[in-house]
DNA sequence: GATCCAGTCTGTATCGATACAGAGACTAGC
DNA sequence: GCTAGTCTCTGTATCGATACAGACTGGATC
């Protein structure tokens, strides 16, 4: 068994508070006593203070969690997701906080009880698909959080980074319609729950549960609104999964049919690259001249020539991280809105005549 | 204040210990008592055991810690390190464990003091520079540890996942060996603490402190000593840090000189993706026919069109994960050797008669 | 010589749970 | 009717530290 500190105040003959003093606070003790101690420390083979024991009787952690509403391991294959840790990271590094990333089972019963059994002191939550109920759970718990997604029933005090999604969406499927487009299908991640991969049916925009998807069809159809083009008249095309396979199998059979749509607007650039994907997959001769669109601006749109919507992922997960170390005094100060910017390339064109 | 475990219990009227097993061990107590139990939590706010109490008490956490040598945020810059933390996830997620990122301060005395204060069950260290301080840390703890580069002093119950650097890295220089290439440059990150940035004089190969550029470097000269060609003779590059943009800088001199290199081979996909930015750099007319070669197969190797050395990332850290979390019971399943593959793409040709 | 103070160190209470032995109550078996 | 065994639940000890109030020492101050 290792020593505790218990022991090193015995081997030195002096109280245990003084031995954490002698890590704590050496402020406390005199420079010989605190090298006396630490020698034995060292002789023992005593590790320091328990971080368990320490964290206990402090009251807090020293680290924070980082929250993906899905598959942990999905986080990793998001390019977007990745830019995001990596900007937590960049703010836990200045901080000298440690980010804990928790994976969430299946289950919803056992995922409550993962965030539950968090030892952190707050969260930066990730959302992917609706996380309302991880939201209650950290609440409960009277953990401080940041969330990434706008939610309809944030409370006024709740610290929140992200972009206009509405409006960021609607610039470039202002763009696609400038062009000419009038035949589109857009393209999301989880429309519904559980529904099947390819196009779907959607009475009205607000129907579409998750608030981030639903912003940016929304913006989408306001674009095409202001061209005169229903919601009805667009093709709304379902993915399971934020995943380029998956966009690819979802898109490919639309391109098929009688009237094939002119433009693709996806909610994602992982999704607009599945889309380019699927057409690169199609014989030359029979690949038609479709205009494509992504959203987030992720490295790997740039080299695809991906007209998509910037927005700036590291700065979110620093911002984010930001906001839950070092949380401003002002209320409004913790609703951050980030700039974003359509970015025009090559993957966009007029409607070929044909 | 939060309500503790006690308070239930009161609220109750049952002891502290029933309340627990009402969370813990459901099996321990009768389900209408549990109810009664829960209801009443409910009630009361009760947000479920403190997860650093529980620990304490228990004696583990429930989360691996993933140590990078470096800055934290580079591990997110390195599409290598990103699918080995990819790896470990998938890993962490099967067994209902969190991964815990710990930053390291530069300077050393603050990053031990990192190490010291994690709270984690164990470490799968993955080996960016010299890391002998923080394996010390983690034995002295008495945590257990997955190291993911071989190190000369390694115990023989220590376990580890790697490839075997010498002999991938030769395999690759023997195809450029076997490309006719003679003037060579070798490129590596710090090959030497505190080296400048671009050629660099080493006596011998051996005086490589970082096991893992040593073994490269050791693999690319077994292959030219085999063609005649001594250490001597080959160049040697340093680049300060594993990123594009350093090797870019560190190469970009050398293709001016009166004999430049025909063939650079790179420790790193970064590193080679690096260099063939350099390349590109430089107007088309006064671009030397230069043959590049990487180490890992990131993906975006493939795009690169570079030949390179493949290593399963994503199957190292999944690997050193369940090594951890699931040590084997033989010592000698604890060391794993993954394989490698050389890739040859278009960055390699033979040499340019001129 | 009393007072004050800064500098050191100690002792006790506490952080919030879980482990484990064991106490009662009840059912079974013979 | 007695022993054994099963279910529930309780009580105490413990995990390994830190906070905080206070005790002691030895000068400096007036």
């Amino acid at each position: 068994m290792k020593p505790t500190l218990q022991a090193v105040a015995d081997a030195v003959g002096v109280s245990r508070s003084t031995v954490s003093n002698a890590y704590s606070r050496p402020d406390q003790l005199s420079a010989t006593l605190r090298e006396r101690i630490l020698d034995a420390a060292r002789q023992l083979g005593y590790p320091g203070p328990n971080p368990t024991a320490r964290s206990l009787r402090r009251g807090f952690v020293g680290s924070i969690g980082v929250l993906f509403t899905s598959q942990l391991s999905y986080a990793f294959t998001d390019p977007f997701a990745v830019r995001f840790l990596a900007g937590v990271g960049a703010a836990a590094e200045r901080h000298g906080t440690s980010m804990l990333l928790v994976p969430l089972p299946p289950a919803v019963t056992d995922a409550r009880r993962a965030v539950e059994n968090a030892a952190v002191d707050g969260f930066c939550v990730y959302c992917v698909a609706d996380e309302e109920w991880a939201l209650d759970v950290i609440r409960q718990r009277g953990l401080p959080f940041v969330s990434t997604a706008a939610r309809d029933d944030a409370g006024a005090d709740e610290r929140f980074v992200g972009i206009d999604e509405r409006a960021a969406a609607r610039s470039v499927a202002a763009h696609v319609a400038g062009l000419g487009h009038r035949r589109v299908a857009l393209l999301a991640d989880s429309v519904l729950p559980d529904a099947p991969a390819g196009p779907l049916t959607v009475a009205g925009v607000d129907q579409v549960p998750h608030p981030t998807t639903r912003g940016r069809l929304s913006g989408f159809a306001d674009a095409f609104a202001e061209v005169g083009l229903d919601w009805a008249e667009l093709t709304l095309v379902n993915v399971p999964g934020n995943s380029r396979p998956a966009a690819a199998a979802a898109i490919a059979g639309l391109f098929d049919q009688p009237a094939p749509p002119t433009a693709v607007l996806a909610g994602s650039d992982v999704l607009a690259l599945g889309v380019l994907d699927a057409l690169a997959a199609r014989p030359a001769h029979d690949r038609p001249a479709v205009s494509v669109t992504g959203f987030d601006d992720v490295p790997e749109a740039a080299a695809a020539g991906l007209t998509t919507v910037r927005q700036p992922a590291e700065e979110k997960g620093r911002i984010a991280a930001e906001l839950l170390l070092d949380p401003p005094a002002d209320a409004a100060a913790g609703h951050v809105l980030l700039p974003t910017a359509l970015v025009v390339r090559s993957s966009t064109g007029p409607v070929p005549r044909s």
